[in-house]
DNA sequence: CGAACCTGAGACCATTTGGTCTCAACGAGC
DNA sequence: GCTCGTTGAGACCAAATGGTCTCAGGTTCG
């Protein structure tokens, strides 16, 4: 990896919390130089406008974000305990870029404008979204459901119930909420979803 | 109504929309003079400093948004039949200010900061979630719950899950997920709150 | 009707914003 | 080790930022 390669790695590294924090207005050059180390001749090298190192920082955080809530899933064997480890995951490792799901922060932020954003997000919830489908699915092929249970009906709810709780648990500064819609999305995994009583 | 008072309260007015859909630092001076009509000396007359605007903004939308989310509630006969109202207000009415529900926006927005504006959705998402409480709590003691309810764990999974699907259902610009979560929860309630089978 | 007060435009301010350009020093490949 | 391309600081820029102050015209009251 060239010195230029580096460099630039480091300044998405120090921006994506900045702008999963602060959002794409509120984070300013000044504040990119200050957590970056650059100067502004330095950063806008490597990035031609402010909103192109946003779009990259997302996908940076969104990266980590993604891996750390597929931890030991795939060491599970039976769809419904895939799910609860992704459910678990998402209330224990929520950040490991400072500021929260990147999915929530930059969906508020770029919902109204900023379509380049909006882009990168939109593909990204997708993601999340289609992997839980998969594994439902997947579940559904080896008889581990029950019938009638509808894969992205599922996923729909899961990720909806998580991300408004943790909008709730942040606001709260307590994991009150998240705790409550992990026990309720367990016993609903349990009882609804899954075959074995 | 004095004629300052007046002219306040259609600065409030004008600048509501704004900041639920730019965000604070998205919003600037000369959009909130363009809206109002007005010039920066006019507005500074009302408002001290922007951060008071925008506060007084907030609760302006949220008061709207919170009775647009009571309509016909007080009208049902028994607390599941409310609850169901006020969430098919939710997916329904969904934005007498536009930008949508201004405690995801605003807690989003100010989570990391901004403690004024933080200070407000606080208290509004306390009042959204302590509604929801107190309806689920009378109709356990009208006997209309099956027992071993938590009445805020009804209320905390209700408002999760609707704020996570907006968040979804504003990405995706369609109302898919609301509708999802929508139809689940009635089920929920159904089959889980309510006494009767 | 008149005095006193209220209102809001407009000019002004320092600071910050995102962004450009030059050039000295540095790194990488031969 | 020398060359040539890459790198990033620093000075620079116009525009926009949030905020102040004055003063002419309007409003509200006795």
């Amino acid at each position: 990896m060239t010195k230029g390669e580096q460099t630039r790695r480091k300044i998405v590294e120090a921006a994506a919390p900045i702008f999963n924090k602060q959002g794409y207005a509120g984070s300013s050059l000044n504040d990119l130089m200050e957590a970056s180390g650059l100067k502004k001749g330095g950063i806008y090298r490597h990035f031609s406008t402010k909103e192109e190192l946003a779009a990259e920082a997302f996908d940076y955080t969104w990266e980590s974000v993604w891996n750390a809530r597929l931890l030991h899933v795939d060491e599970k064997a039976t769809g419904i305990e895939k799910l609860k480890q992704l459910i678990a995951n998402f209330v224990e490792h929520r950040s490991p870029v400072a500021g929260g799901c990147p999915i929530l922060n930059t969906a508020t932020d770029a919902d109204d404008g900023n379509a380049l954003l909006r882009a990168r997000v939109t593909k990204a919830l997708r993601s999340w979204l289609s992997r839980l489908q998969v594994i439902v699915e997947q579940a559904q092929k080896r008889g581990e459901t029950r019938s009638g249970i509808d894969p992205k009906a599922v996923a729909t709810l899961i990720v909806a119930s998580l991300e408004g709780a943790l909008m709730m648990s942040r606001l709260q500064r307590n994991d009150e909420a998240l705790r409550r819609v992990q026990s309720h999305l367990n016993r609903y995994l349990e009882k609804e979803v899954s075959a074995s009583s």
